[in-house]
DNA sequence: TAAAATTCTGTAAAATCGTGCAAATACGTT
DNA sequence: AACGTATTTGCACGATTTTACAGAATTTTA
């Protein structure tokens, strides 16, 4: 293994997790802590992450930050990017929202998939550019700092001239009466734009996010055509989005 | 085997996998490690390639990379950044390029600065948004693997509904009889409409970049209002510009 | 404060690199 | 065909880089 693979593979890690643990890395990698240690160091000296006592964080921004409760999390939304993933065919029309479910399904696609992606999300247009066959078109617009996004009339107006084959929809909340819902007026806008912009809505989402619900309504879970959580179809959780008529994976 | 045929392995293989290893290519073709070496150091003189110790990966991860020669670059970056960010008023709107130089600026930008900016720079934006003041705005389109920058119709169009205050233009080739150029046609296009969308146009570039120029042309000399380098307004080198009536800072 | 984990320093082995050189090959000219 | 020139390739050898290991020093944790 390449020297500059593993660099690469940690700014990775620590792009998406905010944090990585050196000993992990070695393991992962199957090298020397010394060698990660160097690496490390090595990365921090050019300002790329922070080296910190047992691993790194994220130098820059904090929107993903590491929280013990999400390292769990991230298990599940690797099994969730595996599915999502399965869905694409070449030479498809994507649209992806952001988050960080869809951050890692844009991390973990393949290199030889060839799909044009249409994104408002940073964290995923950054991760998609990594991948030399896939082209990436980014929905421009003011930048919300929370969710490095855009937002506005600009890039609803960018996705109203769209119409993509498959739209991944990252959530926090989804409920059975209530839809999918959101807690700021500009992201459900942006989300019913982009609802309007796709043949096949596929919401991503974690079990545990599911039944919450937010102020605002994105649209009905009858507007939903494929859900994706980390658990098996048949699970007794879902049961009522199977009678809804939800393909569910 | 030729050495074209090769070289189009070789090509092939980095942007498919994103690494070659030396030893493998060797065994592969079945010629001497001493051949696979210069060939990798040839496509990497072609910037086609990044060639690393033991062997290659793609040139487009290390846009913002270290290497040797950029250590000392980026200490002029620096003061060119803090020269450039003393232009910026309060309330005003900026228009800022891609390029090291101009993720330099949006780093060093003090945190009380209530600015808007636009920009087509993935990293760039990506760095103004940890500062709490400042509204980003980014320039959408289709994202060059290699720069990192939205390019294409969509991102010249929304340029054109824009009139900045300023313009900060990052640039490899600034030559007095030239002016600006640029390698790359697409660029081009952008940077003109950049420079079309701007009341002032300040070109940020360390000396050493200076009177080198490219096949295509952006704009003249004339066109470009003030120059920023890490040099002293009064320095030999700049001596010409000064004549032309540029403002050097 | 003591134990555990992590880091730092030096070292040695292995892999890789750069350079000079000579043989082989291709190319153009007479 | 014969010749001179340029390019390409493989090999040798010293220099450099990378890596793992060991032991002392330091930091963290309980």
């Amino acid at each position: 293994m390449l020297k500059e693979e593993r660099h690469n593979y940690i700014l990775n890690e620590v792009r998406i997790r905010n944090r990585v643990l050196l000993t992990d890395i070695s393991k992962k990698l199957d090298v020397s802590e010394d060698t990660i240690r160097r690496d490390l160091n090595h990365l921090d000296e050019q300002g790329k992450i922070k080296k910190v006592h047992g691993g790194a964080i994220s130098s820059s921004f904090h929107l993903y930050s590491y929280r013990e409760d999400q390292i769990y999390a991230h298990e599940s939304k690797s099994v969730i990017a595996e599915k999502a993933i399965k869905l694409i065919q070449d030479d498809s029309v994507l649209l992806m929202s952001g988050g960080t479910t869809n951050l890692e399904v844009a991390r973990l696609l393949p290199d030889d998939k060839r799909i044009t992606v249409f994104t408002p999300s940073l964290p995923v247009a950054m991760q998609l550019l990594v991948h030399p066959l896939i082209e990436t078109i980014f929905i421009g617009g003011r930048l919300s700092k929370d969710a490095q996004i855009a937002l506005g009339g600009e890039a609803i107006r960018t996705l109203s001239q769209l119409k993509a084959d498959l739209c991944f929809m990252g959530t926090g909340n989804l409920e059975l009466a209530a839809g999918l819902t959101e807690f700021d007026w500009e992201v459900v806008q942006l989300k019913k734009a982009m609802l309007d912009s796709s043949k096949r809505m596929v919401v991503l989402t974690i079990s545990e996010k599911i039944n919450s619900s937010q102020r605002f309504n994105v649209c009905p879970t009858s507007s939903i055509h494929t859900l994706i959580t980390e658990l098996s179809p048949t699970s007794e959780m879902l049961k009522s989005f199977v009678e809804k008529g939800l393909e569910i994976l």
